[in-house]
RNA sequence: GGGGUGGUAGUUCAGCUGGUUAGAACGCCUGCCUGUCACGCAGGAGGUCGAGGGUUCGAGUCCCUUCCAUCCCGCCA
């Protein structure tokens, strides 16, 4: 057992200590060694006289930065010129009585005190383990996981049940490439990572759950930038029985309690969100996710804003097709039914929400068209064949047909959110394992080769 | 797929219109130091200037090729 450091400040001096972590920073004073100790915790000064100790004063010419030690020692006050204001522990130090070193370290590839200074990316990820030492990355790991914490115990409260779906899915044709993993039981078939659970939890509602949530992660294989990755988590959320009010109005009251438990410092710029329709937004903004923070200097402002009344279906000039803006699934009003029909996509409203924060897109969601008589004159509108929407959307269409709860949902954007409340540039700063800019991990070296037996045992070979 | 920027010590960088032995800071190693706190002081090690080719009396510097990194556009239902 040991003493975790942010717990010595409650202790009385005299109070006896074991504490065990890293050497942040070893100073050597002629025969005293100060020991700048790190845990998961918090840092605290250690002295190290060798007079007063009983054990390892023999080792106190060995001690090197990053060594893992275990310290017993009393806690004592610091003479009045050695306090330190500004360090939480800044009042108090341990007095060494035993040292013993429990893990030594190699001179890491960085430093690990300087903040300032940045290795470059690829160095970093390649020791990332390293780099999470960094109190910025282990400010940013805490805050993520404050974060997640959060939101689990508002939807926990609000009744919704937490619900994991799979990640070996099935490819669908819209939206981004997926990443396909062969199947071994069925030659030439393949299974596809997920870009999001939505016809899993759509068909969560037919099965009466009512209100779901799930922090999952998502998988789109497509290039980088800084703030995308291949991999990204969401917080996913659906309800039956609602409307786009009903789900605005809770996601934001949901977002304003998280930032005051987690980000108590962070100003929210207006309450209620301002909302805009995607007319007003790229009028007035010239984009669909608007900045209207006033400051844009200031890293604790925080201006979220709702965009609403998207288009429902956009031109793909590459493709040279409609497509859905959000996804085929989205509900437009009963109004525009004849327009799709007529194929007179244009004009059509969807029933589309997005939660823009500081210019990042950090939410989207929709109200789900439950109809499968509706989704099949949409899926004839974009073009889908019969064939094509039987084999990719049949099973979501054949469970609109046991009794489907009218229903809507949303997105969050973790990674998004929390480099914005983190104040960093990238989304790769706050997440503990992210790839490179070009899809790679430095530190296990994926992707990799795969022997010759697995690709036989997959019914694959690869092309010249 | 396209464009921008960059690659010099372990790390972050400087290195002018080509010119003598390629520098700084931090880190690392050795010694000294009983109140330091990113301690200090003294000394030291550490470089195929991404790689290959070319121009030149002479290339870290100019030219070509190539590799790598990074940002952006395309792409991201």
């Amino acid at each position: 057992m040991k003493n975790y450091i942010k717990e010595t400040v409650d202790l009385k001096a005299g109070a006896e200590v074991i504490l065990k972590g890293w050497v942040h920073v070893y100073r050597r004073m002629g025969k005293l060694g100060f020991i700048d100790l790190r845990d998961s915790t918090g840092i605290i000064q250690v002295v190290c006289v060798p007079d007063e100790m009983t054990q390892g004063a023999d080792i106190l010419d060995d001690v090197r930065s990053e060594f893992v030690v275990s310290i017993k020692g009393v806690i004592q006050e610091r003479g009045v010129k050695q306090q330190r204001e500004d360090q939480l522990t800044g009042k108090i130090e341990i007095l060494a009585k035993e040292l013993e070193i429990l893990s030594e370290s190699e001179t890491p590839p960085f430093e690990i005190v300087n903040e300032e200074r940045q290795a470059n990316e690829e160095l970093r990820l390649k020791y990332r383990y390293l780099d999470l030492r960094h109190e910025r990355m282990a400010k940013n790991m805490n805050l993520r996981h404050q974060v997640i914490k959060n939101f689990r115990e508002q939807f926990y409260a609000l009744d919704f049940k937490e619900i994991e779906t799979p990640y070996l899915s099935k490819s669908t044709p819209e939206g981004a490439r997926d990443f396909l993993v062969p199947s071994r039981n069925y030659p030439g078939k393949f299974y596809a990572l997920p870009q999001s659970p939505q016809q899993y939890k759509q068909m969560l509602m037919v099965a009466g759950l009512e209100k779901y949530f799930q922090v999952v992660r998502c998988f789109r294989d497509e290039d980088q930038r800084g703030d995308r990755q291949a991999e990204f988590t969401q917080i996913d959320v659906e309800r039956s029985f609602v409307d786009q009010e009903e789900i605005i109005n809770m996601l934001e009251a949901i977002m304003i309690k998280m930032v005051e438990v987690v980000a108590p410092d962070k100003k929210i710029m207006s309450v209620p969100f301002p909302r805009l329709t995607y007319k007003e937004a790229m009028e007035k903004y010239q984009s669909d996710k608007p900045d209207l923070r006033k400051n844009k200097e200031d890293k604790d402002e925080l201006a979220f804003a709702w965009v609403v009344d998207f288009p429902m279906f956009e031109y793909k000039e590459g493709d040279e097709r409609w497509g859905a803006v959000h996804h085929p699934f989205t509900a437009f009003d009963q109004a525009d039914l004849a327009k799709v029909e007529a194929g007179d996509l244009g004009e059509i409203k969807a029933k589309q929400y997005d939660l823009v924060l500081n210019g990042s897109e950090i939410a989207g969601g929709s109200i789900r068209t439950h109809s499968a008589e509706i989704l099949a004159k949409v899926f004839k509108a974009l073009g889908h064949s019969e064939e094509e929407v039987q084999s990719q959307f049949g099973h979501l269409l054949e469970a609109f047909k046991y009794g489907v709860p009218p229903h809507g949902g949303i997105a969050i954007g973790l990674d998004r959110l929390l480099m914005i409340l983190a104040g960093e540039d990238s989304i790769r700063e706050v997440m503990a394992f992210p790839k490179t800019s070009d899809n790679r991990d430095p530190l296990m070296d994926s992707p990799s080769d795969v022997s010759k037996a697995q690709l036989d045992e997959l019914h694959l070979s690869l092309k010249k």
